[in-house]
DNA sequence: GCAGTCAATGAAAGCGCTTTCACATTGATG
DNA sequence: CATCAATGTGAAAGCGCTTTCATTGACTGC
């Protein structure tokens, strides 16, 4: 009662009265069968010229917009894919989700988008409803995810690929990059301007492996060079402009000796916050310290003194994302695990260790 | 054939086997009629209590996900919301989406996104879309649509709402503010700081009814005070932090004399690459000249000297979409029109005029 | 000229779910 | 105790579309 209620007087708001023009209705107007009106407008190939361009013309009369609901069940395909990133508060994300966005709809899909907030809990939520609602094929973020969200996925044959992520020896399908060895790269570049001193500020990294693993592979390169990565010079923190000034200016303050002379952050709007910071703080960057941040966003270039950054390619991942999926959907050959380059980006804001 | 095919080659592509559990099944294993277990599962207050533990276990089992194209179609309701806008690449209107996804994921309700590039056409093209896909409810960006997408609408019954645009005189739903009066009032800010030559950088103003009441608030309020904004201190372009530096070089460049004293700009980004010029040229700001933004994003209170602009209720409005359109399709009473605020918020970047 | 082929069309069977509608039960009521 | 209203449940009719499958002609080749 009370949803029909509902619906009753949702279907009296509409200004005019309904629409109810169904495939049947163009198929009378245009005197032939549904099945020839639906061969007509979607396998135009199937009819002769006349019939086609007698529905279309009955079609455009009468105002006909398909019903994708009843499409979707008889067809047993709803032509829509589903991405969860974790937030689009993000430019970062945001800037994937619209390179997505593009490529879907030039290949004639819909995109539904969910947000994670960085949690897999609320991952596997989210991609639960995406599933229920049928999408085709799934995009997310990163390849931590919770077991069951594989299961749910591999049960039901849909296809799924990762972002942002590479690493060879996870088995699921991928886009992206080594996270560890950009850190790495970064790292070593650091390491050959002579920086011996280093500290960190990274993202949060439960259950987040692009923050994670680049934490990682910062350590894995310094320890090989005999550094070790003190606690008190890293912090965990989220990718934010004032998050990343709060833990540079923790970092720094009050400890005149031993200072660090990089500091790398996991995402550039940390570096941004440390670079603001250190200017604050009257440290001259890259004279005193190097700051290096990741992702190369569109401020990175333009920020005194540059940002020495690692360069994503966001859109493209969306757009290989795009393009994996509907491949796997539409039955063509597909390569399971991509990697996009990541590019050093070196600007104004490291240089050689001081001294 | 073809179609067939692919389909085919995508069914086997899944790991497992298919889960073609159905409601059917859920119903036969708990023992009740179809419609009892649809029952039991959507409105369970319609069922005993025993009944609706057991359909609930059955599903549980079975790990039934039901299919939302088969419920939309029973049930003439996709609990799906779509939203247009320009790009998300604009980390604003990514904000404003991230705001409506929330409250939508909260209200049980999907969210399809499709973007427009600022083109009314491929706007139009990309709603109807939408409205095949059977989404519900629609939030657009603006006020400025072509006639025929509220023709479509209408006769469908299908609630929509502005976004970020507030124009009284307009007679559809919206949500926003007025950007005639927001700019009238940065304006006014300006002159009332002293400043007499002014110029604007402003947003490509075709399609885009923002960035078109904006350039005429600042035009409107200049010309109550005798001041004519003069078309070569007006400048259109994309809002971009490369495009607002190449407009403040092109505004500022060999003119020694006559210089504007104030640069409103018609977003941020133009705003901080005006910021970042300046100092290229080595003009001094807020000292010879003030520059204004629009929208007070993530950086601006950050980036030196601090950015003078509005500030815009993004998340919130993404909020208020969500509501608005969910109480319209649920029957309840809305507000056809809200106002939100926007703040004029002043940092570094201006300040009086000099002389 | 006649079997055989092929293209073009229509009839009809669902796709998996919701939602009347009718049919029992039950318990309360006069 | 017979009557009436709830209440819980099942049967069945679709929702609007796609897609077999069968049928019809029109054409080819021998």
């Amino acid at each position: 009662m009370e949803t029909a209620g509902g619906r009753k007087r949702f279907r009296g708001t509409g200004l005019s009265g309904e629409s109810p023009v169904k495939l049947s209705d163009v198929a009378a107007l245009a005197g032939v069968s549904a099945a020839t009106a639906s061969r007509a407008l979607n396998t135009p190939g199937k009819v002769s010229d006349a019939m086609r361009d007698k529905v279309r013309a009955a079609a455009a009369t009468l105002g006909y917009v398909p019903d994708a609901a009843a499409r979707a069940l008889a067809s047993r395909r709803s032509r829509t894919i589903g991405a969860v990133v974790p937030t689009l508060d993000n430019p970062i994300f945001a800037a994937g989700v619209q390179g997505l966005e593009t490529r879907l709809e030039a290949l004639g899909y819909a995109l539904v988008v969910a947000s994670s907030d960085y949690r897999a809990e609320k991952e596997l939520r989210q991609t639960t409803t995406l599933v229920e609602r049928g999408v085709e094929g799934l995009m997310f973020v990163g390849i931590a995810h919770r077991p069951s969200l594989y299961r749910l996925l591999e049960t039901r044959g849909i296809p799924y690929v990762s972002t942002w992520s590479f690493d060879p020896s996870d088995p699921h399908p991928g886009i992206g990059f080594d996270n560890f060895e950009a850190a790495s790269r970064m790292t070593d570049y650091l390491l050959g301007l002579g920086h011996r001193r280093f500290a960190m500020i990274a993202g949060i990294t439960r259950d987040n492996d692009r923050a994670a693993a680049r934490l990682a592979g910062v350590r894995h390169v310094l320890a090989a060079r005999g550094i070790v990565l003190e606690s008190r010079n890293v912090i965990e923190t989220p990718y934010g402009v004032t998050e990343g000034r709060d833990a540079f200016h923790t970092l720094l303050g009050g400890r005149p000796d031993g200072r660090p002379t990089a500091v790398i952050c996991g995402n550039d709007l940390q570096a941004f916050g440390a670079l603001f910071e250190a200017a604050a703080m009257g440290l001259d960057v890259p004279g005193a310290l190097s700051i290096t941040g990741f992702d190369d966003s569109v401020m990175s270039g333009h920020i005194p003194p540059g940002l020495t950054t690692m360069h994503v390619p966001t859109a493209e991942m969306g757009q290989l994302a795009a393009d994996y999926l509907v491949n796997c959907i539409e039955g063509r050959p597909v390569r399971a695990k991509t990697r996009v380059e990541v590019r050093l980006v070196v600007r104004g804001s490291s240089g050689p260790a001081p001294r």
